[in-house]
This record gives structure tokens, sequence and C-alpha cells, in this order.
DNA sequence: TATGAATGAGTTTTCATTCAT
DNA sequence: AATGAATGAAAACTCATTCAT
């Protein structure tokens, strides 16, 4: 946790503060961020970094859990549920890629952070976030079978919930990249190209991603049964 | 790319240097990594690397695009395609756990190579790595559709094709993580720990995936005209 | 020196500063003691330090030419002496090791002031420390020999003092840390520790010592002349 | 323990380490001494140092548990016991004394690291060094009892040990450093003042060291059973 | 007078890479 | 071809001291 000084801040010290680390983590590994850095970038003494924050890690757990978190609420929140779930659905997953276009250093910040491949100092983290994510969208999924909008027995609730999220996790994050034509850096340092990813084009991605995960790709359970009985014989 | 030198290299020696960085590279970050360490472990001198690697990129890059992907493809290789496509396409994700489970930090490295947080030095890599398994399963699908077996009129193949690949790339080892109720590091060091996800249990996770992909969580098209009709007025 | 302000000081507030300050002092290093820890535990802002004194050279040199010799004086001035040199010698040691069992920190502090191995900010007061108590060690040797209760022909004064002084400086602090079967640091933080030290205790080691400065371990003179003998054709 | 590679080094670039690490350790705290230093006065590179030692405290361990005690042991050992436990006694001091003048650094290095005013780190060593030095003092006493050599039935050899420990230690240091009117520093620094000290005044001041061990400074058993009586009524 | 934020020099340690043997 | 010692840049972090409020 940041320590009260760091709150007392100056405003525009803070900001640039934020700005730079959140820049720092979100174009580097944990591991290869550098106070330096940062302090080189923000003009402020390195010394001064440990008034704000116990050391390296302090300041990025509270960006990861606390400031990323804090500013997806403030940018989702707005949006109120239609109560169809697969159009609230659609446009949680819009509004994600919104928070992309608009706050990309953040968003990638909380990806990263979710990735397994974490050194041992941010491993409790990156459990924590992750199954953060994981019980939120579970919850709405329950939701979703409740209200009986979404029916689909022979399913894993568990298996189901982590593979929507790969969907509109990573999956999104690689289509928007995709769309975009550039790699993740150029996307993050450039306003203009993330620009090109107005209202509509997400609404489309997210459309897609909706039909994926309401109806799949295939043909129906017909399909299925022929597939049991082959595969008997496998 | 390695040196004639690194070939000629007695296999033991050679096998050993491989088995170790692959070690190295599965369970930290390319920055993390730690050449040193590599030599201390293989009793190789470090001089000896900069005769068969230029630097510590060029030891990664093959290791990611080369060896890593020969091993997969000597792996999966055996299993004949069975002519059905969804039974096919479940084996492959079958397999895919197979090889996760097998050779879990080829597994590891080569996902970790596709995650877009990559070094500036690796960033190059993460591009090539990604779009070849991205072609490789939009070639698979677009077979599926000739063949009929799969038939999604409204979806874009491209899109499509990036969200399957989320679901049976980090979504699939996300479920495996869940279903061994450990961390990447304990499963990639605990052989034991992988045992217990035999052929049924991946054959019931890969099925359950193919139940995602094939026919979504939905409850068919009607859902999907209420929705658009709502959607107008958001 | 403090300032005016120091000694103006809310008493409270002065005694918490002292006292935390001992407690640095007397645990660490000079140069590894730490303002900030002081600060921290007292509560008191850093830059109040430099109102009260100059700089940590200032407070330690103060703590150790000062307050530590103060408060042994009024500790140790009670005992009024008996008029029988080797009882008051006796008595004077026993009341050293009460003060140590008392005060240990300030104890350690003017011991470890007194080690020549001084950083060069404390090269100084080591000299003037020492000195002040071979100075009085000194003085109370020769009021024996005036009044007969000491009679040493062949030896020299000076050296007998220093010697005397290590006796019952470091020397007599070993022999209570062995008695206590326990390191310096565990004796100045468990005061149970060291009420294991008591009256009787003490005066056994003051005996013992008084013992070794009175009559030495040997046979007496005549071993000394046959020593000399044997030492011409050495 | 250094590494293969410190003992296989260039025997000037050793030596040279091995000098500075000496004079940086012999004047400074071990928390004081920096390996930055060293490395400047040695033109040797920071990362060198790590290849010879695991860390700081690793070179100091080694020097003050092997390096000082093989010199002491070399310069002393030539001396061969007389048989005359006294005069060998005074020997020893003398040559602890010859030592102190021909290797200051090395007998100020171990004299330091076996204050009880000891770092986190160290704090184990001064341990260590300090029982050695009992230990060996100790067994060269009793074999002075078991000859009848010495002889003081009511005095606790433990206590005895120590006591006499600090006199040929801190004792004699101080008495050296008052002979010679200089400060430790300058002691160390300067080759010529040391000279000054030569064989005739170590044997002087060893002879007083003895006196004061073998006979002590009272006026003989007398006094004690005084004392006694006296010491009933305080 | 009291405060405590800001500072930057300093510390130990690691690492990829070079190069003489 | 193999070695492994040498290097120096870079990292995280601490601390006495200053100074504006």
């Amino acid at each position: 946790m940041p320590t009260r000084t760091f709150f007392d801040l100056d405003p525009a010290r803070r900001d640039r503060l934020v700005r730079e680390a959140i820049a720092e983590f979100s174009e580097r590994t944990y591991a290869e961020a550098s106070l330096s850095q940062i302090a080189k970038r923000t003009q402020i003494a390195k010394g001064s970094f440990y008034q704000y924050f116990a050391d390296k890690l302090d300041l990025y757990r509270w960006l990861v859990t606390e400031e990323a978190p804090r500013h997806k609420r403030e940018f989702i929140g707005a949006e109120p549920p239609t109560g169809d779930f697969w159009l609230d659905f659609e446009n949680m997953i819009e509004r994600g890629m919104a928070f992309l276009v608009e706050h990309p250093r953040l968003a990638r910040l909380t990806a990263a952070a979710a990735d397994p491949t974490a050194t041992a100092d941010v491993r409790g983290l990156h459990r924590a976030i992750c199954e953060a994510g994981i019980d939120e969208l579970r919850a709405q999924l329950e939701r979703g079978i409740e209200t009986g909008a979404l029916d689909k027995p022979g399913l894993d609730i568990e298996v189901a919930t982590r593979l929507v999220a790969a969907i509109i996790g990573p999956g999104l994050t690689d289509v928007v990249l995709h769309e975009l034509g550039a790699e993740l850096h150029e996307v993050l340092r450039s306003d203009s190209l993330r620009k090109k990813l107005g209202p509509a084009r997400r609404r489309r991605l997210a459309h897609q991603a909706v039909l994926l995960i309401q109806n799949g790709l295939g043909l129906g359970e017909r399909q299925s049964s022929t597939r049991k009985t082959r595969h008997a014989h496998v």
C-alpha cells in the first residue's frame, strides 16, 4: 500500500509518477521494469519512491490491484444492465474493448499480471487477479442460467467460465491487435492507431465473440452424437 | 540460429544444454532467465555458449521457433485424422493437453513466447509464434467449412480463429491448472502432479472445449434476433 | 553539543528521544545506527533532530561523553568509600557490573565508544572516553599506593592502570556474558536474563577480579627471579 | 570460502586484493567497509569480487578466520617453548606485540572481529573468534597449573582466563598505543611509528604484564582475609 | 519551532558479453 | 574449439541532511 505521503502528494507530481509507472510496467515484465527508469522519466529522485511505496512490489501491487481496477470500474460502471443476458454480455465485451482503447496501458497491466509466467515475487498477485476475474464471470454466467438465457446442461460451469474468460481476455486482445494490424507496443504508444477501433468496429467484434460464445461454430447436437459413436472405437 | 559447432556437438553435451536451457526459460521470463544459471547447471563454460549461439536471444529464438515446435510436431504427429472434423478437433485438443502433460516446459515456453507482454528483444518473436499457430488453426477451420462440418455464415473466420485459439491456448491452460489445483510452477516441477491429468480426464476437458466451440452456451438463433432489436436503441 | 532548544524540550519528548537514541546506538555501530530508525521509533520528525543536534555525530558525542557518564556517576555515586582500598576496589567493580545489569545500553554505549575500531567520525571521541576512564583509575591506584594498600615497586603505574582497566572493562564484560551464557544483544534485550546476575553472583565475580589484580596467578617472587635468570640468555 | 578462481589468481593481483581488503576492514567496521572502496583502491572491477567470494561476508570471514590466523601462526610459530611457564608466557605476550608491530592491520582485524558490538551478519563470527582465543589461553593456564608453575586455588579458571585474555588483548593494545603516543589509525599507517616499539620496549611491557598476572598489585593474602571480614558488614 | 518531503550519493549484488589462453 | 576470468553497467534500496511550509 502507498503511504499517506503518496496520497498527499502534489497531484501533478503524483499523476506524473503514476502515469510513468503504468507506462513502465505496461511495456515490460515486472522483473524488467526498473524504478531507476521511472525515476529518470518522472524526474523524481529515486529515494522519493521509497517515501511513497515500501518497494518495487508495493508499487506494482497497488497499480494492479487498486489503481487499474478503479479506473476500469469507473470506466465500465456507467452502463446499466438491459436485462437481456446476451445483450448485456455483448455490451460488457464492447466496454472491455473500449477500455482497452481508452486505457490500453491499464488494460495491458492487468492482463500481464494475470499471466501465469510470473516472477516469484508476483506469483501471489497473479493468482488473486486471475481468480477475481473468473469469479466475476462465473457469477454472471450463473445468473444467465438462472434466468434461462443460457442453457447448456452438458457443460461444466467451471470449465466454461475459464474458456469464456480466455475468449474475452487474450482472445479479444489478439483480435483487436489483428484488426489494428499492429503490435501491442505500437498500440500502446499510438493514440491515433487506437482511435481506428471506433464503436462500430468494437460492436462488430463484440458481436462476433457473443456469436461464438452463444451458439458456437458447429451444426448443433446432431453432430455431437455421431462424434460420440465414432469416439468409442478410437 | 545455432552455429555448425552447436550441431556437431557431442549429443550428450548438446542435450544437456538444451534441457537446461528449456528448464531455465520455462520457469522464468526471458529477461530473468540467466545464462550464468544455465552454465552452472550444465557445467558448460559460459564462453562456450557464444560458440553455439550469437547471444541470449539467439538461443531463445531457436528454442522457441525450432526446437519446441519440432518436439510438438513429433509428439502430435502420430495420430492420423479420422475424417470426422469435430472428432479430429477434439483429438487435437486432447493431444495438446497431453503435450502439456508430457512436455510441460516446452508447452510453457511456447505459450510464454506468444504472450504479447514481450520484452523489446523478443517482441519480434511473439508475432511469428503467434501467427504460426493462428495460421494452422485457420486452415483447419477452413477445411471444416469446406467439408460442411462447420457452418456459421455470420462468423468472421479471422475473428473466430483467434477466439478459438484463445480457448485452446490460455483457456485450456487455465482449466488444466484449476483441475490440478496447483500453480504453473508446481506443475512444471512435479511429474506426479501432471500424471493426475490422465487420458480420461483430458478427454473430458477436450470434450467440454469442443462442446463450447461447436455449440456455444446459448439457446440458438432465437435469442440473437431479440438481441438485435434491443440493441438498436442502446 | 545539544542546542538550547533541546534542553528546553518537553521532558517526555526529550526522554523519549534520549531513550531511543541510546537503544539504537547501543545495538548498532555508529555507522549502522540510523537517525531514520530513531525518528520512526520516537515519532519525532527527522528534521527536528537538526534543531537539537548539529548532526548525527553531535547526538552520539553527547550521549557518550555527557549522558552516559552522568547516569553512571549517579548510579555509582551512592556508595561511600570504606577506606579499605581493596574492599573499595571490589565494590567499585561490583557497582560497575550492577550498572551493566541496570543500564546495559549505557554501559554498552560507553564500552563501544572506547573501542579503538572507530570510524573516522568518532575517532576523536574514542581517545577522550578512553583516557577519562584511565585517568580515574590511575588516580585510584595512586591513592592505593599512597595509603600503602598497594605496593608493587617494579610496576609501571601507567601500564598497570591500562591493564587493570582492561580487566574491569572488556574482561569483566566477557565474564558476565559467559556467566549468562548469552550474546550481548540478548543481554541488552532481556531484563530477566540480566536479573540472573544478582548481587551475590556479582560479588563473587568482583571478588575473583580483585583476587587476580591483587595477588595475581603466580607463586610469588621466587618464580620471578628464576625467570629473570633464564630470560638473560633468550 | 574463496573460490578456486581466487586461489588461482595472479599472485600480484591477489595480493593487491588481500592487502587492500585488509586495509579496508582494519580501518572500518564490517558494516562501514565498502567493497566499492576496495574495488576502487585495487583497480579491480566490482564484479570480479563475486568471482572470488560469495559476498562481502564471505570475504570478511575468510580474512578473519583463515588469513589472519595463518599469518599469526607463521609469525609466532618460530619460538619454541622454554619449559619455564612464566617465561613462555612472557614470550607469548612479547610475540603478540611483535605481531601487532609487524602486521598491525591483521592484529586489528582480529581484535575488531572479537568485539561484541558486532553487526548481525558477523555476530556468529565474533563468538567463534572469541572463544577460540579463550580456549587456547585456558589450555595454557591449565598446563601451568599441572606443572605447578601456577597455583591459585581460590580462582575460577574460567573467570581467570577471560580476565587474562582481556589483559593481553585490549589491555596490551591500549598500553602499546599509549607508549607510541598515537591513535590506532596513525599506528596502522605509519611504519616508522611502529618501529619505535622495538624488542627491548616490547620486552619491558610484556614483563610488566606478566608481573601483574603472576603476582598482582597487592600485598599478599593477608589483606584478603581482612577484606572478607570488613566485607561482612558492608 | 516543528515538520516531513525531497534528495542524490552511496551500498551490495547480478549479468551478458568479451577475450586471452 | 573450449574455457572461465574480467568487466562495467545496471538494478533495488538506504540514509543523513536540507529546506519550504
